[in-house]
RNA sequence: GGUCCCGUGGUGCAGUUUGGAGUGCACGCCGCCCUGUCAAGGCGGAGGUCGCGGGUUCAAAUCCCGUCGGGACCGCCA
């Protein structure tokens, strides 16, 4: 194989005995059996293989080796069913310590789970583990799938700058301090969304990068300052197409991950998932759907809600028991905290609806909401009754918070998520904000309603949702000045505010911008829900924690003031109180 | 910016509720014994700022305050 082995530890077999094999690892773990006998479990990232040591070498923990010697069948009734190697062993061994190695600060089995702060302060000894070695693994798999699929598809990879221009728009932004002109900076992109755009400009008119992302946003499971995504952006192509694109490459990398390739991807509208599971990235691997009860309640006595904008309810199944006064509570806090005004609860009985306030609801009342949520004998029916809004968030939330299994949890469950509304809200001076970002293309039939109506625009933006968790978002992009202006005008954003915030991209925009649109995918979340993991970090071969520091490097770390300097910017001191 | 959980030899845990000697378990480590083990086994040993600082107390791993570190979540992430 090369000079210096003949074989990885993990691939030997029957069929190898008889040969001279060299392999090369670490010490995995040794028995001894007095001086002329021990067994050495040599490891690489294919496996392990037992040597028969007789010469007494002392060889220890994470020690590394090169072991030559005679691949043969172990004996009668030595052989280890629990190993892929284990019928048979190297034997005659020569024993070469390529490197001595104190004993690691963890165990790197994988029987006992140690603490991630430990790991990522000796990441170098915790790649070493299956599980890191697994997943970094799936990680090369996925990039190569996507790639390929690129190509195939025929877009040409193009990089970008990360020393790019700071937007005002968008999530905050690292910045790096000019040496040429103090007192200016470059900011490192949240996404190549703007380049992007400019190569359709450009006549490359399909175009992908798996490009670096960075954030400076608080981090979470999902989220880390520096990311990668599959970016693609194409011309002349429809919504459709671009969703056949990106499907293409995500079913490829989730094929070559797994060994199966999902069945095509569902669709939903922003509308249904909204309506049916109170969220934009609906996780559509169980059930306990809202269900809605409006207009059962429309002359309702019942005063929490009687007159209010939308009623829903979800089933709980079974829960009935589970579900003390003191979680109930619970629950109606959280409720509170997201903006509900109350949350009723009812639990299902054979003789009825148990609850405090099913003496102010009617028995046909009672009747209509047992038949709408199919309620049987042990359930708990939640019911939310706000603005419409209010009540899909809130029985959104508590519908994940009652029955989702953890992401990495099967099986996978891929839905685009379509006809996003252009606009989410206004902001302090009562101008819609955009859901997306300012630049995505209103639908056809809903363009006059920028004016009138812009709350209820509808707008050619879509997202990849996998077990709840957001995967990516896209859009088809405005490419015509007059559309844009109108869209700005909607916002409250004048032609000056336009120019001073978007002016290079609009100005590009002058010398024949193509209809183009676009997606991006978060690899990391992607490659962690493919590898069983529910946290990117396990995906990434040196992550920063929670705070944003790296325990192994020590990053950030202190600069030599001249440096600083250099640079032209002063530090201030640090706060007090 | 906020809420909640965690921090005890190298690792994983118990001990904290109800204050009483660094008290215990497993793994690892070091030494000795052991020729068919495989999470080898036997005997012996070393290893501790109970994250850090302050307070209460005759007495603090344990109670209180602060702080640092780790994690989950909310805000934030067009």
């Amino acid at each position: 194989m090369t000079q210096m082995r003949t074989h990885q530890c993990g691939e030997l077999r029957p069929e190898h005995a008889g040969q001279t094999a060299s392999v090369c690892g670490w010490v995995a773990r040794r028995r001894e059996h007095g001086e002329h006998l021990a067994f050495v479990d040599v490891r690489d990232h294919t496996g392990l293989v037992q040597c028969v040591i007789n010469t007494g070498i002392d060889v220890r923990s994470e020690y590394v080796v090169r072991i030559t010697g005679t691949v043969r069948m172990r004996p009668e009734g030595t052989t280890n069913a629990d190993l892929p190697t284990g019928e048979v062993e190297i034997g005659d061994c020569e024993v070469e310590i390529l490197n001595e190695a104190e004993p690691p600060p963890f165990p790197v089995s994988e029987r006992v789970e140690t603490d991630e702060g430990v790991r990522l302060k000796y990441r170098y000894v915790d790649l070493r583990r299956d599980r890191m070695q697994r997943n970094l693994r799936v990680r090369s798999v996925v990039n190569r799938a996507m790639r390929e699929a690129m190509y195939r598809q025929g877009f040409a990879e193009i990089e970008t700058p990360l020393l790019w221009v700071p937007t005002p728009e968008g999530s905050r932004e690292f910045i790096v301090p000019s040496r040429k002109m103090p007192g200016s900076f470059y900011s490192l992109p949240q996404s190549p969304q703007i380049a992007k755009q400019l190569l359709m400009v450009g006549g490359f008119d399909r175009y992908f990068q798996i490009a670096t992302c960075l954030r400076d946003e608080d981090l979470r499971a999902d989220r880390q300052w520096e990311f990668k995504q599959l970016d693609i952006e194409a011309s002349f192509v429809t919504q459709d197409e671009v969703l056949e694109f990106v499907s293409e490459a995500v079913l490829d990398a989730a094929e070559a991950a797994t060994g199966e390739r999902p069945p095509p991807i569902e669709r939903i509208t922003w509308l249904d998932a909204a309506e049916r599971f109170g969220s934009d990235k609906p996780d559509l691997r169980f059930g306990m759907e809202l269900v809605e009860l409006t207009d059962v309640f429309a002359s309702t006595e019942f005063k929490a809600f009687a007159g209010a904008g939308c009623i829903k309810g979800i089933r709980v199944a079974g829960k009935a028991d589970e579900l003390g006064r003191n979680k109930l509570d619970a629950l109606t806090d959280k409720a509170k905290s997201i903006g509900a005004k109350g949350l009723v609860w009812l639990k299902v009985t054979a003789e009825g609806l148990d609850s405090p306030v099913a003496k102010f609801l009617s028995d046909d009342e009672q009747a209509q909401v047992r038949k709408r949520l199919d309620a049987e004998p042990g359930d708990v029916l939640l019911i939310v009754a706000d603005d419409r809004h209010v009540v899909r968030n809130v029985l959104g939330t508590l519908r994940n918070d009652l029955g989702r299994p953890p992401v990495s949890e099967g099986p996978y469950r891929y839905v685009w998520v379509t006809e996003f509304p252009m606009f989410e809200g206004t902001d302090d001076a009562g101008n819609p904000q955009p859901a997306h970002h300012p630049f995505t293309m209103p639908f056809a039939e809903d363009l006059d309603l920028l004016e009138t109506d812009p709350l209820r625009v509808r707008s050619q933006a879509y997202d990849l949702v996998l077990n709840g968790w957001e995967l990516g978002s896209g859009s088809i992009r405005i490419h015509r000045s007059d559309i844009q202006a109108r869209v700005f005008k909607a916002m409250g954003i004048s032609d000056e505010e336009a120019q001073a915030k978007f002016g290079f991209l609009m100005g590009a925009f002058r010398y024949g911008a193509p209809p183009h649109g676009g997606f991006a995918v978060g690899m990391e979340r992607l490659i962690a829900i493919l590898a069983g993991e529910d946290n990117i970090r396990e995906v990434i071969a040196f992550p920063k924690t929670q705070s944003g520091l790296d325990p192994m490097s020590g990053a950030p770390g202190p600069v030599d003031p001249k440096q600083i300097e250099e640079l032209g910017i002063r530090v201030l001191p640090p706060k007090r109180d």
